[in-house]
DNA sequence: CTGTTAGCGCGTTCAG
DNA sequence: CTGAACGCGCTAACAG
């Protein structure tokens, strides 16, 4: 190992001095910075992380807990984070949520993994902790932001997303395109934001006046495999009694389309579907699948600006709101004549 | 900050032995280590992770390098690696392929990245780099292992997958089922693997004396767009004269197959389509996507078992050869009667 | 502008 | 079995 101490050497300087022009911290003349810099190229001297972690108490490391790496929600998301980091020359632990016990203790394993690295700040990408264990955590990480909800008490770090402007917008758009009797597929045990879009979605066509929507309810996680079993009601249902099917995700989107192919039922033909996320498979089902827009992306990656200006005194520019969005495609046929 | 020194005041004996009982490292009587275990509660103390890597010259920290957290395919290889790693109490640091320049150049940028972060170790899931770029990391780093290549010089931390054992079987099989007339989808500039599986696939054709395979080459990387571009030309064709599509990975297949149906072509009535990875939505289209299993997972899971092994003495067990195998959905008939 | 000194918090010698 | 001293490699504060 080739210590700052040798550079200092070589270069016929002080270590303080080599440690200045090395690390840019402080004045250096241009003649001993040319020596140093020389000194550091024949050595092929790289500082080590570490000790300076040590002494100057920042490890340039943060933590993100999400749930998984899996699905189609948190990869572009990741990718965008950890190009954000690059950029400062920042890294990134993670930790995603599985372990023992409840949803809500295997998180908080992971955030305490977090702290434990010692992270100089944290993104949190969840639904399952409570707010008083988010509030908890806070104190003990001297940076912290929280993405996709708002948490009292925090919400100059929180970066919610607007699933009920979402859920409402969905039904909206649906109606006007003359749909009148729906039905939703969705989970009450996947997480809270799952709740406010139907909700949302729900309320909205009460507002219009539309029958109750049918309701089809996924036992555990939004995953493939357990929409694709609740698809079976509808597949193998005499009657299908409703002209569109708002799905809680793309994912639960994609997985009912392909059950109701495969059980002969023609889409958007006889049922419209729309998703929710717009995750990039979206376009490349058959039918493409239309969906709603959710900026997760860009909120994640403006938290993420907002962490390291906290964290590391940076300028990021950060905006905090983001609108969602109807995308069309072919899964949603329109039942009014066009004009 | 609560310090190691505070612990020992408080248990009311020395620094080094709290040391000692706090990491385990020696020998301290029962009664003493109760003491000190007593102080760490009431302090909730929980040693600095910098200085003990600064003093025990380890991090606990493994350095993976891979293409992107997009697509179908590292996920799942990601999500496998990060359980591993947390059982052992480890950490991982991520570089993915961007940046400025070629992908070769970006995957060194990369590769220096984690490098500069003075890991442990490093996981290398990558075509891209050059043999020579790994072999001149190999010096600069204690431990590396690499997945899905076989480097030369470096085998026993090689960790390939047989692509060529995979493309033959998918012809084979294919053959077997009464397909003549083929035609593959790939892309040339895509990686190594790739053109493995291609080639393999190719001369196992014409092994059995089947005409040449028509060639859909897709111009750059194969992600979603890119393939349902090139499947335009398959969508505009006058007559198919083909009655199976390989396709070099599920993503190629999905985005070929929503393109062809978007033009009217069934499938698998009029073309059977064959996918390569195994993703897990391949399950979850229409139809659903028969395809090549690849055990990608578990080579790239066995591979981070080895690179703990070397890097933190561990005694994992660790497995070198999987098989590929087909897995028959519903984008593939039979053109053989059934006996 | 530069060299020297003193920590950062922990592990690991050594005597005792 | 225990406690005091030293060192990991670097940054920061202080004189010069």
């Amino acid at each position: 190992m080739t210590t700052i101490r040798d550079v200092a050497k070589l270069a016929g300087v002080g270590l303080g001095t080599a440690s200045r022009a090395i690390s840019g911290n402080g004045v250096v003349s241009t003649k001993t910075l040319a020596k140093v810099e020389q000194a550091v190229r024949t050595l092929n001297f790289s500082p080590s992380k570490v000790a300076r972690s040590l002494s100057s108490k920042t490890q340039g490391l943060v933590g993100i807990y999400f749930p998984s790496f899996e699905g189609t929600y948190f990869a572009p998301i990741l990718q965008a984070i950890e190009k954000e980091l690059r950029e400062q020359d920042l890294h990134m632990v993670t930790a995603t949520n599985f372990g023992s016990g409840t949803r809500r203790e295997r998180a908080v394993q992971g955030m305490r993994f977090l702290i434990e690295r010692q992270c100089d700040g944290v993104l949190v990408l969840d639904t399952y902790t409570h707010d008083a264990d988010l509030k908890a955590f806070k104190k003990q990480i001297p940076h912290m932001v929280v993405v996709n909800r708002l948490v009292p008490g925090m919400v100059a770090d929180s970066f919610p997303i607007d699933h009920d402007l979402a859920g409402r917008m969905a039904a909206q758009s649906l109606i006007e395109l003359g749909h009148r009797r729906f039905a939703v597929m969705h989970s009450e045990r996947h997480s809270s934001d799952v709740d406010v879009r139907i909700q949302a979605f729900k309320s909205q066509l009460q507002k219009n006046k539309c029958p109750k929507p049918t309701e089809f309810i996924i036992d555990g996680l939004l995953t493939f495999p357990n929409a694709w079993k609740t698809s079976e009601q509808i597949a193998q249902s005499k009657q299908i009694n409703f002209t569109a099917l708002f799905c809680a995700t793309d994912v639960v989107a994609m997985a009912a389309m392909s059950r109701m192919q495969t059980a002969g039922i023609d889409i958007p033909g006889q049922v419209s579907v729309l998703g929710y996320d717009n995750a990039e498979m979206a376009a490349y089902t058959y039918p493409s699948l239309s969906t709603v827009h959710i900026p997760s992306k860009e909120t994640a990656v403006n938290a993420c600006r907002r962490l390291l200006n906290q964290t590391f005194g940076l300028q990021l520019p950060v905006i905090r709101s983001f609108q969602p969005a109807m995308i069309w495609r072919d899964s949603v046929r329109s039942l009014v004549s066009s004009k």
